[in-house]
DNA sequence: AGGGAACTTATTGGATACAACATGCGATAT
DNA sequence: ATATCGCATGTTGTATCCAATAAGTTCCCT
């Protein structure tokens, strides 16, 4: 016996189906498939050089994920989010995520807290960068996960990374990134504070009001730019590119 | 244009997939299928009477789900899940649940509240029957579903109803039930009074105290079994029935 | 000319067939 | 006798093929 000191050593072969998930659920999330898009079988089968069969069976797994709806012999598509959707994906985050950094926090080493600044200090790196819309809300979710990551709380993070999933896309929005990706900051910095002084109340309070003003602020441009479309559908549709 | 009234006229023609996840789905809540048990594919196709096609799919379904665990190349088990698991589960929902209750209270009619009574009586009738164990999860979701169906919050209410799911089979441990469910009925009468009286901040505080307690009560049941069933595989093995 | 029915085409849903992988048993060699 | 290798068997993973449904098109009838 004894091979397995640690038995990390597995190969991490996965199915085809999960790449494919995987795939298609990043290239969701960072906007690349936009919104009301149709996602066909055939196509993704033959960009992924693979059948059908673990294409469909990805599909359906993003179907329970929430990150696509599918129609019955109509297909898969990207579903638009209301302001309303926005406003309770974020809700969930504000209730869900404060719990578990409390949890976290008496755990927190000096690493994760470098680890964290790390992160932060990306951002700015990353701002000037052609895509850093995609980066910022990888970026983002790094930050939040290392501030979690010691409250051991799988069940949560499953569900907490679920609902950042089903929202993240619209982080792409213009008027929330410039207007909110500033204070956004300052307040990653103060949370990352609060937390090293193991100020574990105000981290947490500060948390929640960071993710409802987020979802609040992110709801307003969603708002926006709704009636921008209707208003633009009423005198002879999109103005192509500006 | 104009057909879509209401547009509740569709079909509900669902695929044999839906049809395959929703069967498994249920009989791994009501612990027909119990935990640790292996789900094999040509076992379930031929059940079922189709092909394996719907049911892998299924079953990538109910992965996401949480509700079961695949491992490549070697199939899909039903996790047990730990005490530890049980406590996560209920947290997130003596965090989520109370948060729809206040939104919902406001908006529930009288017809609601008899439904809602409905359900706490069927809990009396059913108590005497043979598969009263399944029959108590199912009326229990009924009940809190009611009081939380007017809260239109849709994202929150699927974020509930998998965390629900997940933790629902584990109703079925006796110690659990026997001395909770009493008190169990007792909280749900009193919450019902709270919300008929439209008291939002007692309904809501009792109700994250009813999940919380449930939720403690069942990780102890767990915690026994688990140290039972050591005891006994430490002197050879369960001793049948008693 | 307008509306509807039959046909065409594109796409999804499902089944069968085959390949890859894992597990368990037995043979063989030490 | 025991340990290890190899084969047999069963189960999962993927591909190809066929059926069913939906949307678009044409043609006919009113």
């Amino acid at each position: 016996m004894e091979l397995e000191t640690t038995l990390d050593s597995a190969i991490p072969r996965q199915s085809l189906t999960s790449a494919v998930a995987d795939k298609l659920r990043d290239q969701i999330i960072r906007g690349e498939i936009p919104e009301g898009a149709q996602l066909r079988q055939d196509a993704i089968a033959t960009q992924y050089q693979v059948s059908r069969i673990p294409v469909r069976e990805a599909l359906r797994q993003l179907e329970a994920e929430g990150l696509i709806a599918i129609v019955p012999n109509r297909g898969a598509i990207v579903p638009a989010l209301s302001p309303d959707d926005i406003e309770e994906l974020f809700s969930i985050r504000a209730l869900l995520e404060p719990e578990v950094l409390k949890l976290s926090i008496p755990r927190l080493t000096e690493g994760d807290f470098s680890e964290a600044a790390a992160v932060l200090r990306k951002y700015v790196s990353e701002l000037r960068r052609d895509d850093h819309v995609s980066a910022w809300g990888r970026l983002n979710w790094q930050f939040h996960s290392i501030l979690y990551s010691r409250a051991n709380q799988p069940r949560f993070m499953a569900v907490i990374r679920n609902v950042n999933n089903n929202g993240e896309r619209y982080t792409r929005l213009q008027l929330y990134l410039t207007h909110g990706m500033k204070r956004a900051n300052e307040e990653h910095h103060q949370i990352l504070e609060f937390c090293r002084q193991r100020a574990v109340t105000q981290a947490c309070k500060l948390l929640r009001e960071h993710i409802r003003y987020a979802g609040e602020s992110l709801k307003q441009a969603l708002e926006q730019k709704r009636n921008d479309a209707q208003a633009n559908s009423g005198n002879g549709g999109p103005r192509s590119k500006s």
